[in-house]
DNA sequence: ATGTCCCAACTTTTGGGA
């Protein structure tokens, strides 16, 4: 079973480069961020023609997540509390219980925004923690944080930005004391695996990357893991986002 | 350090967000 997380930064515009990567991929479910539509405009018919059935919570012109499954898709929850902003949904596919999450960026840490980054950590690991067990859980997504240096290409840049600061970190390992793995660092503990690269500044082909989208499995998941990667590839091409998939494949 | 992309709109250019 291969499970990817992946923000498409527009579902609208990505459209015929997430055609191709479900044609080529072989990917049972994909966990979306950034679709920046409505449910109205959202591709369910188009998608059921791939072979994949499908949730979304839309907003609009910002955030909205979905999930893309091909071994079931049931039992869909919306929304993490009370927020209006579309960054959470969860949905039962084959044995697993699987969350694709939209972290919200933070901007910077004397932002209000930065505030409401760490509340939504917050809700995040309460709804793991309240209302989350039972099956096996996956949960995917965009955590705009780089849980550790190795997952900045220069963390002397980063000093004083969001994305590294402790408060952020501290989150993630709070998500992880609950019983959850990090499975791309654990799959590979020395390889920076980067997923996200700047347009500007001609980033990708530096190298100048972070790995921020993130998987986090149960620990019962873990005798099943076989290896977690980075599409790097998806990353290139005509209209890329600025995100690569980053999978995992559990036995 | 800011070389891009995507969206909306008082839309053919600008501003906000990432």
């Amino acid at each position: 079973m291969k499970i990817a997380t992946w923000n498409v930064n527009s579902l609208t515009a990505r459209w015929p480069r997430v055609e191709d990567f479900l044609s080529t991929r072989d990917v049972d479910v994909v966990l979306v961020q950034e679709t920046k539509q409505t449910d109205a405009k959202f591709p369910f018919q188009q998608l059921e023609a791939l072979g994949y059935e499908s949730a979304h919570h839309g907003q609009g012109q910002w955030n909205g997540v979905a999930i893309f499954s091909r071994v079931g898709l049931t039992d869909v929850v919306r929304g993490l509390y009370d927020d209006e902003e579309a960054r959470f949904i969860g949905a039962t596919c084959g044995d697993l219980r699987v969350f694709s999450c939209y972290v919200p960026n933070g901007r910077s840490l004397d932002n209000p925004h930065y505030a409401f980054k760490l509340r939504w950590l917050d809700e995040l690991r309460r709804y793991l923690r309240d209302e989350a067990s039972g099956a096996p859980v996956v949960v995917g997504g965009d955590f705009n944080v780089a849980p550790a240096d190795l997952d900045v290409y220069d963390p002397h840049v980063f000093e004083g930005a969001t994305h590294v600061s402790e408060p952020e970190r501290e989150r993630l390992r709070a998500i992880e004391a609950l019983g959850y793995f990090d499975a791309t660092r654990h799959a590979h503990p020395d390889d920076p695996c980067f997923s996200w690269w700047d347009y500007r500044n001609g980033s990708f082909r530096r190298g100048w990357g972070l790995r921020i989208d993130l998987l986090f499995c149960s620990n019962d998941l873990q005798p099943r893991l076989v290896d977690s990667w980075i599409d790097r590839d998806t990353r290139k091409g005509e209209k890329p986002s600025d995100h690569a998939p980053v999978f995992v494949e559990l036995a």
